[in-house]
RNA sequence: GGGCGAUUAGCUCAGUGGGAGAGCGCUUCCUUGACACGGAAGAGGUCACUGGUUCAAUCCCAGUAUCGCCCACCA
């Protein structure tokens, strides 16, 4: 880009695309594991090889690049290491589905090795459409060290932590009720249940006859063909006599018998519950208590087994058929439909979740989860914000043992082998599998068994790698608030673990949910779902990023529209032209001569490093909105607005006052540019390579705030703005036209600090020195001097009596509270002095103003 | 049933024990030699409600209301 040929419109999608590949060819976002520089060090959270990018990863990504890009730029070993999750039962579930319709086949019909190649094909073919949207974000993560949850050495890192928690005694198999999802036919865990309220029924059913009779009350009237106890609390005297009896189970001529037990809650329903403890965890739990047998009457997809007239029924076909031939037998007291009570649904794909009798492997949590608590507990590990630790912990100290099986194909598959003769034997990586007469153990693990050793996996543990060394622990993981129990508790635990006690972060950076224009949660059935790709097209990755940077504050949703990255576009046009105008104009980067600066200068250069040191300061504690906000009102308010506004009085006379000015320009922007660069950019790559001729702003040092803090500099600009934007204002209420000239005298500016930039101010009011035949028609006191306008005719003198007498009542009001806190004894003598001062100084405002604004009001002409 | 958070301008949201802020939208004017993706000047709010603490409360405390989220094995 040369200075002759700048467009007036900065264009995205002409620089975004090459720029990337430049970066990526260059090499810029590798990591040197030998580096003597400090290192920082993000893993990305890994997404679904299935998925595509949603707004949430990208306010993700824009966070973790900005975070990098400026460590990169302070001198750190960088690294952004991406990948992806095989994510076991969406990426088997796409699969199976396309293999259906395209081929009309099951995956039983392909068989297991088979199918798991059909995924892999599908992988190479259609998985991590998501990594080349990456790039269109501008994430500049190390490419070379690109990692799959499922790649060989990740695979060797599952099997070794396996093997160790096994031999440690943490890793059981047992029969338990699990989560069962009827529909993937496999077991879940705990949170991949999610709860709705439903509306169900509750239906009391007497069982028995006469005085040996009891009612209970259930939602799930089918699983009655599985009872196998009726329990009522010790306690509750109505029951007591029937304690250690039997009666007689509806529809299939079974006794069983009445047993206490302190889970019942008396208060419920008649107080008396049913038992099956094949099909419910708190029956379960009974059962084992009171020694009852558990008799499955459901089977894997959820239909009846028990023999007799329901055999073969679904289970929600048996719920009516069941209720229907108990109200026949006359044994239904009292029905409540719909009643409405929470169900759980398979996460993934919305089925009723079926508690179920299974033998599965677990994780004991029980060490785990209380070292992950105490990992943040302790201060070792940060989360921030703060507040949400107590979810965290909520979490991690009432955990249950967590379910690691899944029936399943496609994952790391469970390196347990079973030998002829009831033998167990866990295989570690290193080991040959036993050979003839043992078989496998056909399940796979958890997705997020695998996902949860991430941080360390992708490092090359087991082995201890030079990037291992270099980069564990990670610094910050960054991730939404949402996924805190699914995945960081899993990561502490086994970072923990597998690390000698070393958690896997340093600092837990939570973000929150991206939802639409009104605030709304984005769904595909709300129908408001935004592809970023989208706004990238059509208004820059840089506008995307900006607007999501500045609406990120730590741990809380945020709400955005195409109007809000329409101004960020705007905003990156604006820094565009800017630079396009200091371009035109000369400017360089190079020494400054301090003691030739211009008041301007000097309070431009003051803001500025105030600016940088505020955005440090927030960017260190993630505060990203506040860090845009910065930012954009520094460029855009004072930058553009004032310090350009002012500059082109001493560019337009040329000399070394043009000069100083170029450098100063050129010196802001830098500053500006390189400090911008993390949230946008390509905008900045593109224009500070412009400015400095630099090969690339990506490795340039961070800007370093100076002091050039500079009060009395702030307070003449300050007086500049106000002169300018009174008579500015006086002019639009006049209805003069922005264009017109009009003849001022600035009467008794001289001697004072606002003298230097009376050309300035004219320049910005379009005021012209007065002529021979000035005659003020108007005057305008302010800031000490009085503005007089000959505005060659008559003022609008309504307007201004309007104008004034507002001012007047304003200022009267400031007065009247003023005088009344100062009249206020209890408020001088307890109030600390300066506030008092300020107040002080307020009323003395207001009473110049009020004396100002009457002798102005009586100076005025009568109004025609 | 617990826990957490929110309630501030038309909309979406920052914010602070001492004069209410931003972006967008709105009104008026302006093709001014960087930019109309722009410039200038404006309008607009009992900071949800009720009490309390304090010299002083939008901010701290208590309660109320509404909304949202998370967790939970009451059938």
């Amino acid at each position: 880009m040369t200075t002759t040929d700048i467009a007036t419109q900065y264009t995205p999608a002409d620089v975004e695309g090459p720029v990337y590949e430049r970066w990526v060819e260059a090499g810029l976002f590798e990591a040197d594991d030998t580096s003597d520089k400090p290192p920082y060090c993000i893993v990305i959270p890994p997404p679904n090889v299935t998925g595509s990018l949603h707004m949430g990863h990208a306010l993700e990504h824009t966070l973790m690049d900005t975070l990098t890009r400026r460590r990169r730029m302070q001198g750190y070993e960088t690294l952004w290491l991406p990948g992806m999750d095989h994510a076991g039962i969406a990426t088997q579930n796409v699969v199976e589905r396309q293999l259906a319709k395209t081929e009309g086949k099951s995956r039983h019909d392909l068989g297991r090795e088979a199918f798991v190649a059909k995924v892999w094909e599908w992988k190479e073919s259609s998985g991590g459409t998501i990594l080349s949207q990456m790039r269109r974000l501008g994430d500049g993560v190390a490419w070379s060290r690109e990692r799959f949850t499922m790649d060989e050495g990740l695979s060797r890192a599952v099997q070794t932590i396996f093997k160790k928690l096994y031999d440690d005694g943490l890793i059981y198999r047992a029969e338990r009720i699990i989560n069962w999802c009827p529909r993937c036919l496999t077991a879940l865990s705990d949170i991949e249940v999610e709860y709705a309220d439903d509306e169900g029924e509750l239906v009391s059913i007497r069982y028995g006859d006469g005085d040996n009779s009891i009612v209970v009350a259930t939602t799930r009237a089918e699983t009655m063909l599985g009872d196998t106890a009726v329990a009522v609390h010790p306690d509750d005297e109505r029951y007591t006599h029937l304690v250690g009896t039997e009666v007689e189970l509806p529809l299939t001529g079974r006794r069983i018998p009445i047993v206490a037990d302190l889970h019942v809650d008396p208060e419920f329903g008649t107080g008396a519950v049913k038992v099956t403890p094949a099909h419910d965890p708190n029956d379960f739990e009974i059962g084992r208590r009171h020694g009852l047998p558990s008799l499955t009457v459901l089977d894997q997809r959820g239909i009846v087994t028990a023999p007799g007239p329901f055999e073969g029924l679904d289970r929600f076909e048996a719920r009516p058929a069941v209720v229907a031939a108990l109200r026949e037998e006359g044994r239904i007291v009292a029905e409540k439909r719909p009643y409405v009570h929470a169900v759980g649904h398979c996460s993934r794909c919305e089925t009723v979740v079926e508690p179920r009798l299974s033998l599965q492997w677990f994780v004991d949590t029980g060490p785990l989860a209380q070292a992950a608590g105490d990992a943040v507990r302790d201060g070792r590990v940060r989360i921030h914000p703060e507040s949400l630790s107590k979810r965290y912990f909520d979490w991690v100290d009432n955990m249950h043992d967590w379910c690691i099986s899944r029936q399943l194909w496609w994952g790391h598959r469970i390196p347990v082998w079973y030998g002829p003769d009831g033998e167990v034997r866990c295989v570690g990586p290193d080991e040959e599998p036993p050979g003839d007469g043992w078989t496998q153990d056909p399940d796979v693990l958890d997705t997020w068994f695998s996902s949860g050793l991430w941080p360390f996996s992708t490092l090359g543990w087991p082995d201890r790698t030079p990037a291992l060394e270099k980069f564990y622990p990670t610094s910050v993981l960054v991730t939404g608030y949402d996924i805190l129990f699914f995945w960081v508790a899993r990561m502490m635990m086994f970072g923990l673990y597998a690390m000698d006690g070393v958690p896997p972060f340093r600092t837990v950076a939570l973000h929150g949910l991206v939802r639409d224009q009104f605030g709304k949660k984005m769904s595909k059935s709300h129908g408001n779902v935004i592809d970023p790709l989208e706004w990238i097209d059509t208004y820059g990755a840089d506008a995307l990023r900006f607007s999501l940077a500045r609406g990120a504050n730590p741990g809380s949703d945020q709400s955005i529209s195409a109007d809000w990255v329409q101004g960020s576009r705007n905003f990156t046009n604006k820094l565009w032209n800017a630079t396009r105008f200091a371009l035109l104009n000369g400017a360089r980067v190079g020494e400054l001569q301090d003691e030739e600066l211009s008041t301007a200068d000097r309070w431009i250069l003051s803001r500025l490093h105030a600016t940088l040191a505020e955005v440090d300061a927030y960017l260190d504690d993630f505060q990203f909105g506040r860090a845009a906000e910065a930012l954009y009102h520094f460029a855009w308010d004072e930058f553009c607005d004032w310090y350009v506004e002012l500059a082109k009085a001493p560019l337009a006379a040329g000399g070394d006052a043009a000069d100083r000015t170029a450098l100063v320009l050129g010196h802001v922007l830098d500053r500006l540019l390189r400090v911008l660069h993390p949230m946008v950019p390509f905008v900045t790559e593109t224009l500070w390579t412009a400015l400095t001729g630099a090969e690339t702003v990506v490795t340039a040092p961070w800007p370093v705030p100076e002091d050039r803090a500079d009060p009395a500099a702030e307070a003449a600009i300050a007086a500049v703005q106000a002169v300018v934007t009174e008579v500015r204002r006086f002019r639009s209420d006049q209805g003069l036209k922005p264009g017109q000239k009009v003849a001022a005298r600035l009467a008794g500016i001289d001697g004072t600090p606002l003298a230097e930039h009376e050309p300035a101010v004219r320049l910005l009011t379009r005021l012209t020195d007065p002529s021979p035949s000035f005659a003020p028609t108007a005057s305008l006191p302010v800031r000490g001097l009085v503005v007089e306008l000959d505005t060659s005719g008559a003022i609008d003198v309504a307007a201004e009596r309007k104008r004034l007498e507002k001012d007047l009542a304003a200022a009267r009001k400031e007065k009247e509270q003023a005088e009344a806190k100062l009249g206020n004894a209890a408020f001088t003598a307890k109030a600390p002095e300066p506030v008092v001062e300020k107040i002080r100084g307020r009323l003395a405002t207001a009473d110049a103003d009020i004396a100002r604004l009457t002798v102005q009001l009586e100076a005025l002409p009568v109004s025609s």
